[in-house]
Parts: C-alpha cells; structure tokens; sequence
DNA sequence: TAGATTGTTAATCGATTAACAATC
DNA sequence: TAGATTGTTAATCGATTAACAATC
C-alpha cells in the first residue's frame, strides 16, 4: 500500500545534497559549465565515488573525462530537493530562536516560506516580526488547515513543544521542524525532523574532552613543563 | 601515537545520549530510583538493546531484574558528556541567531558559558548582549588565548564564517561549534561541528513531498474528487 | 524458586569504500 | 588513440537488531 517503490533516498545522502548544491551553484558562478567528482569530492573533503552514488539519485547522467554539465545539475538537486518550489510555513514560539529564523533570508533559497508566527505571550500577539504577523496560538490548527500551510516549525521552551505539535497536527501540517530540545510524538503520517543541538552539542563536547586529555597526555609523556 | 585505545564512542550513540538524560531526569523529578532499558526504549522510541549498549559506554552496571540506579547514571552520563563542569565560549556574529544564543539559558545545564561575543559591525561592537560584552573581531585571537577559551560558536552569515574559524583557530580555540552554511576548513587537532541547517531541511522536504506526492496517488487510485 | 532484565555474542542491515569495465 | 572519468558491482566497515546465557 505505502508505495515505497520509488525507493527512498538515504538520509545520509540527502543530507550532504546542500552540501553539493552550495558548492555547484559557487563553481557555476565562477563561470564553469562542468564539473567532475574529483572536484567537488576534494572542495567537501569526502569520497569520489560517494559523490558519484549520490549525484546518481538526481538522475543526471556525467561524461567520462569531463564530468556533469553543471546546470543541468543544479536544476536536477534544487528539484529533488523541492526548493524550487515555496512551501508556506507556520512558526510557534515567537521568542529569539523564532524571531531569527522569521528573520533569515536565506530560506527563500531553500524553498521555505513563513507566513506567520504564533505564541501565547500577550506582548507578542498582535505585533509584527519581519512583516509577518504574531497570533496567538489559540488560531494556529484554524489557520493552519485554512493556508494549507503543509510546514510547521517549534521554536518554544521544551516545556511546550509536545503542545505546539499537537497544535500542527490537528490544523493537517504534515512536516514539523523542530528546533526545542525535547523528544515530540507525532502520527505516522506526520514527518518529524528535529534540529537537536543537545545531541550536536555532546558530540562536539565530548571530542574536544577526549582531545584536551590527549594534549595532557602528550605534555606528560614529553617530559616538558 | 594518537592515543585511540581509549576507542571512541560511536557519533549516533554521542547523539543520542542527551535525549536519555533529559528522560533520566524526568523520571528521577518524578521520585523514581531505578529505570530499566525497556521503559527508556518505550518512551524514546528505540530498541532496548540499543538502549542497554548506549547506556554501557558510561560503565554503569544495572541489577537484572531491577534496572539502572537512577543517580548513579545520570551522574555518569553528564560526567561522560562533560557537561558537569564549565566550558567557555566565544561567539563571533552578533546577529539575531547569535543574540538566540546568547540568551539561551539551557546552555548551562550542558555546561556550555558564552563569554563574550564577536562581530565587525560597529553598531554592535561597544554593546552588551544579554550581560556579555560585544567585541569587534580583532580582538577575538587575542582574548580566545588569553581566556584559554576552548570553544567557538560561528553565527555569521555563510561568507564570513571561513575567517570567523581562522581567528578562533589562530586564538587556540580546539573546538568550533559552527552554525553557518558552509563547508569549513580547519586543522586536524581542532573538532569541527556544524548545525546544518539545509541538511536537516532537506531530509524534511524531500520526505514530505514524496509523503504529499502518496497522499495524490491515493486520491486518484481513490476515485474520490 | 521463577522469571524479568541485564550483558554479550552473533546475525542482519545499510552505508561507505574499493575495484574495474565502459566510454568519451 | 590514450587515458581520465563515469557508472556499477563487489568488498568492507560499522551500527542496529536478534538471540541467549547469566543473574538477581
């Protein structure tokens, strides 16, 4: 039933497709027409042919001993990615997390457009943020299902996220980004991705105690100090 | 000679250890002393032997039957994150998304102190943001050795983020913490983690166009409209 | 004691990397 | 043509999941 067929795309892939389409669109606007892996593999620090398998989901086909036209290239990713396209997005949590992410041009780029804010703050409901309103939360599931706003994205203390998704679901938004350091429940028909900085967080800070005990460990064994 | 034997724990189970703290410490404000590694795969959604091997990297042993010893594993899991002591941090790019996270107190709990934020906009520079002074640029290297601080948070716009790391490297910051677009250069001694914002964005669209593309399908096969 | 839960070893799964023929 | 680069199949690697003995 769940048509699967098309066969997903791996998270791990479309995860670095950014990565490439960045890179693409800097050599394009260096005036190149093509670019080989070898290229792109050695700007991202990454493997040819990983980035020969992962160009493959776009479908475009490359030229032995020249490499892929670029054009053709960028359209096909900005496709895959449906960044080509606006989607309208609903924001909750109007705070400075919210306010800065209503404030980011950047995500004209990728196809994200955010149409309205919401909160329960009394000093925030009614004022403006970068030209788009502040509701109370009270209208979001209302406005939600009457925008077909299919994107909804958290930006509240933690305490109140489970809340806002709950909010979402019920107004028909179908992807939730959420930015709030707390694990959320959403139906099966909903796609749930989350911006975890806790979880980035203890990566980085858990590399960088291994690497200062190292240096310690090194300075020990020098005999130095 | 780079001292490996300690092996490293692997990124997904880094990842995931924030999530079971914040759960353990639910559990434990509700007055519980143990918890077992089903309850903890219930409520996150994992299996329970992935829980039990995660759980293992801390070297807290559970009493089959029984469970974990609530105290003694939160303990070992913030020790193992490092987040029970304190890690100063600079900041460089005092827009809306570093003014965010400067305001942002649930640093504390991971140990993470900004002390100080950066920019090159002499608007800012001169200004205090949320208690911390706003520095310009030039000073960064010079006070990132002086403060022996070892970790730096990127917030600048993507152009300037490659520079923004060079002076924190350059300082002797060992960790960066980087929240720009961009693929970043930086020594082997120094840990690079980057929030990607488009790549987490791209997982969500792609799924949810093809999760919109089934809903049209099963409409059509439907019969109905 | 009986049985739930741990800790650990083995099997599976999926992603990355290597090898190599096809091709421009 | 010669050889660089693609596309693809096979091998490797690492993480997840399953199986099961040990234990409280």
């Amino acid at each position: 039933m769940t048509a699967k067929e098309v066969q997903a795309i791996p998270v791990p892939t479309l995860r670095r497709l950014p990565s490439y389409l960045r890179f693409l669109k800097k050599v394009q606007a260096q005036g190149r027409d093509v670019v080989s892996c070898t290229h792109i593999a050695d700007a991202l620090g990454l493997d040819p042919t990983q980035v020969r398998k992962d160009l493959a989901v776009t479908g475009i086909v490359g030229k032995p001993r020249v490499g892929y036209h670029l054009p053709a290239l960028v359209e096909a990713v900005e496709t895959l990615l449906g960044w080509n396209n606006t989607t309208d997005a609903l924001l909750v949590g109007a705070g400075s997390l919210g306010t800065a992410l209503m404030g980011y041009e950047g995500f004209r780029e990728y196809g994200l457009n955010i149409v309205a804010a919401f909160d329960v703050d009394p000093e925030k409901v009614g004022a403006e943020i970068h030209g788009r309103p502040v509701l109370h939360v009270d209208q979001l599931a209302n406005l939600a299902s009457r925008l077909h706003a299919h994107i909804g994205i958290i930006t509240t203390p933690a305490a109140e996220a489970q809340r806002a998704a709950d909010l979402m679901v019920a107004g028909g938004v179908r992807g939730i980004w959420n930015f709030a350091p707390a694990d959320l429940e959403v139906p099966d028909e909903v796609i749930l991705e989350s911006v975890q900085l806790p979880a980035s967080l203890a990566v980085l800070s858990t590399r960088l105690a291994a690497a200062l005990r190292e240096d310690e460990q090194g300075e020990k064994s020098d005999g130095s100090q």
